[in-house]
This record gives C-alpha cells, sequence and structure tokens, in this order.
RNA sequence: GCAGGGGUCGCCAAGCCUGGUCAACGGCGCUGGGCUUAGGACUCAGUCCUUUAGUAGGUACGAGGGUUCAAAUCCCUUCCCCUGCACCA
C-alpha cells in the first residue's frame, strides 16, 4: 500500500488542531519542558531556513513529550523596526522591485491572480502586511507539522505586548541601565529622517558602516584651513595642501572657530553637532598659492591643485603626505613636472623646488619612500589609475601593522604607528587643532526616495549600557551555567560580551513599542524582543479574559513576573481580578524559567546576547534560562541563499513539492548543528525514497496482533531484541545532548538497516518479533517524520495519538551481549565467503566451514588475560598443558596475536557457541549462499584451510 | 585589524573534542553484474597503488616539523579559504 503524504499530513495537522494536542496548559504535579525559537521577522514569507530552526525546535518538543514532560512550544511575530514601513512605502511609491517581490510572495498561497493584485495593494497600510504575513507563517508552520500552541501568539506591534515593553523598560530604567547620549546614524537628507538599510537604495549589498575621519586645524589667515585624514600620525610628513581648484570653498563660522573647508563639508556639518554660519564662498582656485602653517611645528606649507580632491568627501581639503601616501606622490611628481599649470597659478620656481618629500615612518621591506615604491610595484602611470587604491591600501596596512615612526616624530620616534595614532590625536587636541567629521564608509549613498544619505548625530540617543554597574558580570554569571551546544559557541559567547558595550536602543521611527519616558523614541527591534517568552506564559490568560492592554500596568507585571506586591493592591490598581491574577502568576512560575532556546549561531552576536543580559537584568537568578542550542545556516546547492541571488527557498512551495516528512527528515538527516544543511534537490529526491522504504517496511511487519504472542527466543531473535534496544537507548542519549542528527541516524538509518539485515536471516517464526519492534520504532520515529507516524500508528494501533505516546523504557533491558556477538560472528564469517568468493569466481556447490581448534581459544584467553606481559607472553601461555601439546604452532599463533595487542578484544564466544549459532543458521546461509554448507571442527579435519582456523574466524574453503 | 570557522581518497561530505577498531561513514559521479525489448528505476559489487581464494604491503587526510609504541585526530610553524564586527533584523 503506497501512502499518500499530503492528504495523511493534512488529516493530522487538522486532527492535532481539533483535539488540541499541543495546548499546554500547567499541571502542576507533571514536570515541565519550555522550549522557543526565535519569532521571524514576519515581512516575508518563511523560507527553508527558518524550516530548519523550527524543525529541530520541534523535534525537541516532541521527544519531550515523549518523555513525559508537559511541553510549551509557542511562537509569535516580530515586526518591530522599519522594513514592514520600508515595503508599504515601496508598494504605495509603486516601486517596482519591492511590488514584484511581494507579487511572487503573495502568489505562493493565492491563486486567483486579482486576489493577488488586491493583497499586494492592501500592503500599502503596514498593517496588513504583518497581518497577512502572520497568516502565511503560520500556515507554513501548520504544514511543517510544528507542534505550537498558536493560542499564545502575538506581533510585536499589540497593544498588550507594548505593555509589557514599557514594563520591561521601566525597569532596565530603574536599574540604571539606561542612558543618553551622542551618535552618529546615516541620515536622508530629502526626508529628514534617520534612514536603515531597508530605506537605502541597494542596503543590502553596500557597506553601510560610518568612518570617523579626523580633521586636523591647520592655521590659515584668520582661522583654519581644515584638512580631513583617515591617518592623523602623518601630520608630521605633510608637505602641502592639496584642494580642487574647480569646487566651491567657504569660510565659515563653525562653533567659535573660523574654517575654510569645501561648500558641501559646511552643510554637513550641520548635522553633526555643531553651528554653521557660511561667512563667504569662493572657488578653490582661489586658495591655490597660499600658505598655512602646520599645527605641530609651525612650518609653512603650500597650497597645490589637485583635481583628484573630491569636495563630497569630507572636508574636501586634503592634507599631502607624499613618502607615505600614493596618490600624493603621484599629484605631487605631476605638478612639479606641469610647469604650465605652475605658471597659471603664478607659483615661483623655488615654491616648488622648496616641497621635499618627508619619510616619517620606517617600514621593514622598503628602501625608497614607501609610497613610491608601491607605485612602482604596481606599475601606476598616473593620477587616474584605479591601482592607487590597492597600493594605498597595501601602504596603510603595513606602515599600520609594521611601521615605526622615526626621528622626525618628535616624542613619537619609535613608537608603533599602531599606537602613535591615538597619542597624535592626544597632542593636537591639546592646542585644539583637531575635530572630527564622519561619513558613509561608501561614498554616494542613495535614500529610495532619492535624498542623499549623510551621517547626522543625535545629541540624544537613549543606550543601553552593559556596562552598568553589575550587568555584565550578571550575564556572565547567568552563561556559565547555561548549557551551549554545540559547545564549541561558548567562546563565541563570551567574545561578544567583552565587546559589548554601549547599544542605541531606540530609534526615531518604526513600528514597534514607544519608549515609556521619551515617546519621540521607538523601542528598536533587538531590544524588544529578549525576555518575550516570559511574556507567552501570559497572553493565554490575557487573551481569554479579554483583559484591555490599559489594565497592563507596571504592578500587574510586578506582580506576575516578580511576585511583588499585594495581591488585593494589585487587583485594586489594575481593575483584573485576583484569581485571574493568580493564576498568570502562577502559570508564569509553571512554565519559567526558560528550558531551552534553539536558533541559529548568526543571533550570537545580539539578539542571543541581549537575551541573557536583559534576563539578568529583569529577573531573579532562579528563573534565568538555561539552555541554547544553535546551528548553522541553510544553502541551497552550495550557495547562500539571498534575495539578490533570488535562490530563497520558500518553505511553503518546498513542503508542497516534498512533503513536510521528507522535508523534515532531510534538515535532521543531512547536517549536524555545527554545520550547515544544504539542499540539494537530488539528495531530497533520495530522501524521500527512503522514507518510502520505511513505510513499505514497517507496513509488511506491522499488524493489529498485540496478544503477546509467545515468540521462540532464538539467538537471532535475541540479538535483534538487543541491538534493537541498546540503538534506542544511544538515540536517547544523543537526542539528551541535543545531537538530533545522530538521534535521527540512528533512529532513520541504522533501525532500518538492522530491520532489514534481520529480515534477510530470519525465519518466519522469528519475524513475529517484528510487530513489538516497529510498535516501538514508531514511537521513536515520530519525533522526526510525525505524520506518517501518527497514520501507522493509527492503522495498527489504533490507541490514540502517538505523538502522545510514551518514549520506550529501556531500564530493565538487558542487552544480550552474547547473541550479539553471535551474530556477529555469522555476519563475519559471511562476508569472508563473499570476499573469497569474488576472487574465485567458480560456480559454488559446497562449502565447508572449518572452526577453530580448542586451543587457540585457550590461547587467545590467556594472551588477552595477559596483553599488558608482553616478553612473559610465551613461558606464560606455555605453562598451559593444551598448548604446549601443539608447540610451535602455539608461538606462532601467540605471534599473530601480538601484531595488533593494543587494539585485542577480549573474545566473548566459546567454540561450541561457535558451532551452535553456525549450525542454527546454516539453513538461512544455504539459501543466502545457495549451496550445501558443512560445518566442521578442525580439530577433525585434515583440510589446509582448517589449519587456518581461529576463534572468531573459522577456515572457509569453497568447493 | 579583532573575533570565529575551515582545508579529508574526482565532487559533496563524516571523523578530529575523548589518539589505536581509519584506506578513513554516507552521498554524487564513474565501472561492471542482475533485472529489463531498451532506457529509467531498482538491486548487487567495485572505485588510492600493488598483491592475493579472505585476513597483506605501500602511499595518503593543505605544507613542514614535533610529542607518542601509535596521529586525519594532540602541540608548534607556515600557506590558502570563509563568516561576523552594532541600529540591519
Amino acid at each position: 500500500m503506497s501512502m499518500d503524504f499530503k492528504k495523511i499530513e493534512k488529516k493530522w495537522q487538522d486532527k492535532w488542531a481539533k483535539e488540541k494536542v499541543f495546548e499546554a496548559n500547567p499541571i502542576f504535579n507533571q514536570k515541565k519542558y519550555f522550549i522557543t525559537v526565535p519569532y521571524p521577522y514576519t515581512n516575508g514569507p518563511q523560507h527553508i531556513g527558518h524550516g530548519r530552526t523550527f524543525t529541530c525546535g520541534d523535534a525537541f518538543a516532541r521527544y519531550k513529550r515523549l518523555k513525559g514532560y508537559n511541553v510549551l512550544f509557542p511562537m509569535a511575530f516580530h515586526i518591530t523596526g522599519t522594513p514592514v514601513l520600508a515595503i508599504s512605502r515601496g508598494i504605495q511609491n509603486n516601486d517596482k522591485i519591492i511590488k514584484t517581490r511581494f507579487t511572487e510572495y503573495v502568489a505562493l498561497d493565492t491563486k486567483n491572480k486579482d486576489d493577488v493584485k488586491k493583497i499586494v495593494e492592501s500592503f500599502k497600510e503596514p498593517w496588513n502586511i504583518v497581518n497577512y504575513f502572520a497568516k502565511t507563517f503560520k500556515t507554513g508552520f501548520d504544514e511543517l507539522g510544528t507542534s505550537i500552541d498558536w493560542r499564545r501568539s502575538f506581533t510585536t506591534g499589540d497593544t498588550e505586548y507594548n505593555a509589557f515593553v514599557t514594563w520591561q523598560f521601566n525597569k532596565l530604567k530603574d536599574k540604571n541601565y539606561l542612558e543618553k547620549g551622542k551618535y552618529p546614524i546615516l541620515f536622508c537628507l530629502n526626508d529628514q529622517n534617520a534612514v536603515g538599510e531597508d530605506d537605502i537604495l541597494s542596503g543590502d549589498e553596500i557597506d553601510l558602516a560610518i568612518q570617523e575621519y579626523t580633521c586636523i586645524k591647520y592655521p590659515y589667515k584668520d582661522g583654519y584651513l581644515v584638512a580631513s585624514t583617515l591617518r592623523p600620525e602623518t601630520v608630521y610628513g605633510v608637505t602641502n595642501i592639496w584642494i580642487n581648484p574647480q569646487a566651491t570653498y567657504v569660510k565659515v563660522k563653525i562653533n567659535d572657530d573660523i574654517w575654510y573647508i569645501s561648500k558641501k563639508a559646511a552643510s554637513k556639518l550641520e548635522y553633526q553637532d555643531k553651528t554653521v554660519k557660511i561667512l563667504e564662498e569662493f572657488k578653490g582656485k582661489e586658495l591655490i598659492g597660499d600658505k598655512c602653517k602646520t599645527p605641530i611645528n609651525n612650518r609653512d606649507i603650500i597650497i597645490l591643485p589637485a583635481t583628484f580632491v573630491d569636495d563630497d568627501n569630507a572636508t574636501g581639503v586634503v592634507y599631502s603626505v607624499p613618502a607615505h601616501a600614493p596618490f600624493d606622490y603621484i599629484a605631487l611628481m605631476d605638478f612639479k613636472k606641469d610647469v604650465k599649470t605652475q605658471k597659471q597659478y603664478g607659483f615661483k620656481k623655488e615654491d616648488i623646488d622648496n616641497i621635499k618629500i618627508i619619510q616619517i615612518i620606517n617600514l621593514e621591506g622598503y628602501t625608497d619612500f614607501p609610497a613610491k615604491e608601491a607605485i612602482e610595484q604596481f606599475e601606476i602611470k598616473n593620477q587616474n589609475s584605479d591601482k592607487l587604491k590597492l597600493a594605498t591600501e597595501k601602504i596603510y596596512k603595513d606602515e599600520f601593522y609594521k611601521g615605526i615612526l622615526n626621528d622626525k616624530c618628535e616624542d613619537f620616534k619609535g613608537l608603533k604607528v599602531a599606537d602613535a595614532k591615538e597619542k597624535v590625536i592626544e597632542k593636537l587636541n591639546k592646542t585644539n587643532k583637531i575635530d572630527k567629521f564622519y561619513r558613509p564608509i561608501t561614498p554616494t549613498i542613495k535614500c529610495r526616495c532619492g535624498g542623499d544619505v549623510i551621517v547626522h548625530i543625535l545629541d540624544d540617543q537613549w543606550f543601553l549600557n552593559f556596562n552598568q554597574g553589575t550587568w555584565k558580570k550578571d550575564a556572565f554569571d547567568c552563561l556559565n551555567n547555561m548549557n551551549i551546544t554545540p559547545s564549541k559557541y561558548r567562546t563565541f559567547f563570551e567574545n561578544v560580551f567583552n565587546w559589548l558595550d554601549k547599544r542605541p536602543t531606540a530609534r526615531k521611527r518604526g513600528l514597534g513599542t514607544k519608549l515609556p519616558f521619551d515617546t519621540n523614541w521607538i523601542i528598536e527591534a533587538l531590544s524588544d524582543s529578549t525576555i518575550y517568552m516570559a511574556f507567552y506564559t501570559i497572553i493565554n490568560k490575557i487573551k481569554e479574559n479579554k483583559i484591555p492592554s490599559d489594565k497592563l500596568n507596571i504592578e500587574l507585571f510586578d506582580y506576575v513576573f516578580l511576585n511583588k506586591g499585594a495581591i488585593k493592591e494589585v487587583s485594586k490598581k489594575t481593575g483584573i481580578n485576583e484569581t485571574i491574577l493568580k493564576e498568570m502568576q502562577d502559570e508564569f512560575n509553571y512554565w519559567y524559567p526558560l528550558d531551552h532556546r534553539h536558533t541559529a549561531i548568526m543571533h550570537i552576536s545580539n539578539h542571543l546576547s541581549f537575551f541573557i543580559f536583559h534576563h539578568t537584568a529583569i529577573f531573579p537568578k532562579n528563573k534565568w534560562p538555561k539552555t541554547i542550542t544553535l546551528l548553522e545556516p541553510v544553502t541551497v546547492e552550495g550557495s547562500k541563499m539571498g534575495k539578490s541571488k533570488g535562490n530563497v527557498l520558500p518553505l511553503i512551495k518546498t513542503i508542497r513539492k516534498y512533503s513536510a516528512d521528507v522535508f523534515r527528515l532531510y534538515i535532521l538527516t543531512s547536517a549536524g548543528f555545527a554545520s550547515s544543511v544544504d539542499w540539494r534537490e537530488i539528495e531530497v529526491e533520495k530522501t524521500q525514497k527512503h522514507i518510502d522504504k520505511i513505510t513499505s517496511l514497517i507496513q509488511k511487519y506491522y499488524n493489529n496482533n498485540n496478544n503477546n504472542v509467545k515468540i521462540k527466543q532464538t539467538t537471532n531473535v535475541k540479538a535483534l531484541v538487543s541491538r534493537f534496544t541498546q540503538k534506542i537507548i544511544d538515540a536517547e542519549s544523543n537526542i539528551e545532548s541535543f545531537d538530533l542528527q545522530k538521534y535521527a541516524q540512528i533512529i532513520i538509518f541504522d533501525i532500518y538497516n538492522l530491520i532489514s539485515a534481520f529480515e534477510k536471516r530470519a525465519n518466519d517464526d522469528e519475524k513475529q518479533i517484528l510487530n513489538e519492534i516497529i510498535n516501538t520504532w514508531i514511537i521513536t520515529l515520530s519525533p522526526i517524520i510525525p505524520h506518517i507516524c501518527e497514520e501507522l500508528f493509527e492503522i495498527y494501533q489504533n490507541k490514540g495519538f502517538v505523538a502522545k505516546a510514551e518514549w520506550p523504557k529501556t531500564k530493565n533491558k538487558k542487552i544480550d551481549t552474547k547473541s550479539i556477538d553471535m551474530m556477529d560472528f555469522v555476519d563475519t564469517v559471511i562476508e569472508d565467503i563473499h570476499n573469497i568468493k569474488k576472487q574465485v569466481r567458480i560456480e559454488t556447490k559446497q562449502i565447508n566451514i572449518y572452526i577453530s581448534p580448542l586451543w587457540k581459544f585457550t590461547v587467545r584467553d590467556l594472551v588477552f588475560d595477559n596483553k599488558n606481559n608482553a616478553k612473559g607472553l610465551i613461558p606464560i601461555v606455555m605453562k598451559n598443558v593444551e598448548a604446549r601439546k601443539q608447540g610451535d604452532l602455539t608461538v606462532k599463533y601467540i605471534s599473530n596475536l601480538t601484531k595488533e595487542i593494543h587494539s585485542l578484544q577480549k573474545y566473548e564466544l566459546t567454540q561450541e557457541n561457535e558451532i551452535n549459532i553456525l549450525n542454527e543458521a546454516k539453513k538461512v546461509l544455504e539459501a543466502e549462499l545457495k549451496c550445501n554448507i558443512q560445518i566442521e571442527n578442525s580439530d577433525k579435519s585434515k583440510s589446509d584451510k582448517a589449519k587456518r582456523a581461529e576463534p572468531g574466524k573459522p577456515g572457509i574453503e569453497i568447493l
């Protein structure tokens, strides 16, 4: 009978929902297990990466249920931040890319084209996006067969959730973990608003980092010519200033200073926490030929023209260090040769000749000026060469790590560049000759609205300060007591913890919760998603009792989560009746702490770390989380999934193509947590076939006969039962240490192989044991392929849900190692026969098997018992009468055994065992090998082959 | 740069933590047999080299050293590749 997987899956998903199988309520005398997977960001359909994480989480949840735990496995929807807004803006503006993308998304689950169009149009309203995708996420996870308690779902934009986060941030404020400060952000000049990845054109492809330039103030006229640089330590080697003669410059009042900078720079500085008043405006060429002073030793340097200077980059003024900057070097060389330009600006020859290149850094491996050498090395011919950038990068790196400042640098002589940088800044700062200028690391960033993106410094940014008070210490305390699996990721956490400092915690716009004490700010997406697992424990009660969110005040949460306040008072203040309050508190206390959080490693550096930090900030120690398991992402045919690559596989599409159980099995068996799963079509199809094989094997031997028929306990049967039990024990210990892959491999492949090997060698009576074996097997298979298991369980057992079955008890089951050894022995014999047959390639009519003589058993045991006494071995063995009789043969056999003495194992079978088991298996062997088999004791045989017989390795003769 | 991960027999990929049972799981590909009218599918066998009626030897786990009776596995050096680095969730 072949099975219609899709029909079966739908059937059981409906049944689970109808019978509320996964709705978890506190049962106070039952042990509980609370497992969560981070809620996914709900701005598109889920992909197979989500599928992996949830499949694993679900497998754990299902296993724990079998083990008798009351399991809570909830999920919700994350919508905080700007991405959803960016989408609705895109739809409003008829953005083609966004519209196409979302039409595709909606089409995944909606067939009618007009409906698709209508739905996409509705996305002009952000909440429609959220609601739509929340619904498709639920569909997707239902179709995957995840055992989620949906009563507890919510979105992070719900008012109830807002109330919860409001409480959380009040707690953080009380702890003094929140503070205000300055912070540079990307900002759109057109929108006059902060922008993030989603708001920026190709934001997912370009580097959005902010780069801090150092501005050095060169005294000039009544103020300063302000040049910007990434390498302030080179100020000792400055030879001249570069100005773009074509660009527009300004004399401008910056705070209390007069600066000469490009006009574009002045307009940007307005956003960088400075007051800006333009006094004069002029072309760059008017500065050419003037002189200014160096800020450190008051030298005169000249201002030269250079077209490579970009007035849109930083201050538009560049100071020239030709010894160490390839751009400067080549420009200076060009200028020295360019008599025409010199004349044009009226330079005197002596002015030009006076410009001497100053080398300030000694660098191993370079004999000449480093910049000059790099130019030669890269074969750069002129100022416009693309290779100049490479040369600059190389010099920058080499000098930063290997360069030593020389005697031109006064007090800093002998310092490494890396160390000198800070000190030079400090020195310039003492005489107020330094400032900062921020710019995006990518030169021209455009907002989706078309506006230019610059760096804006906010002076009232809210931060979480992870270094405040005992916060970090507490977080480490929590981490040290947690199980992190795979364990190699623990150091990753430790590094992140050490590195965490201040984190901006609110933004100017986006969906989410307002900062309670400063409502201009929205709490940012990662900060509002740190302790929400606690919210799962009570949201069902809030919904069930229709508690309006304005009643969810601080007193309420204090009472429920922290057991603060008298219930009567709280009830008065919240207007919620006491019974409900008590129920909520009890439920929280029942489920918390969170036992297990499972997710992808990418979340370590932010979400998971914040998760730990915030738990320690808000909750008492006995409510801190206990376990985190982590996995690598999913790749598709060897490459990373990405929107831009167009290779993102939506979960729904994939499940509908292959069925949920195939997906689950593939995901669980193909990689361990510490490696990425590669989704390969060919392999997935194999998985499909494997499931077919398993189900047909099961169907062949599974039946309704549960009357404990007496099955003859042959060695074969005993060995099967023992091997099977051993596998179940192994599988259990693997999943207990969170190794799902090993678990699945054992349950799926090992046991399948075990049963099919048994099938080959067993007679019909013996095969009756399979019904009982399979019944147990189905239960252990169910965390992996739950739908098929439910179906089979129903057909053959009809005892309710396999999801609620009981994990097999292995404690009192004996593993009969002797039977296993005996069957192993048979396997070895068969393998050897096959090996020999391969070589001889003759028609076999008769096979003689010669069992080892008794004395070899004796000798082997003696050798094993004395394996640590290699030298005394022969005399010891020779004390034995039987051994001595054999003379030389014994010595030879001993020397054979000692060759591998380190790996010599105890041999458990006796000669009698060997003879008996082969006789027992004789018929099966004859059938399998299609010939007569004769078993002889080699003591009584004169055959050559009999002489080589050893315990465990009988002599074999093929005739 | 800082931090993390990795280089395994054509390809993908286990093993490495806890050294021996590792010529190294598994899959793909390839070769041959069976089954088929054929193909596909399925199935059996082979797939580092040599040797052989089975259990043997050699060379191998990026490269080079070291520790050990014994190293893919531990240590050191070196070459190469990948990922993250904060407002993006």
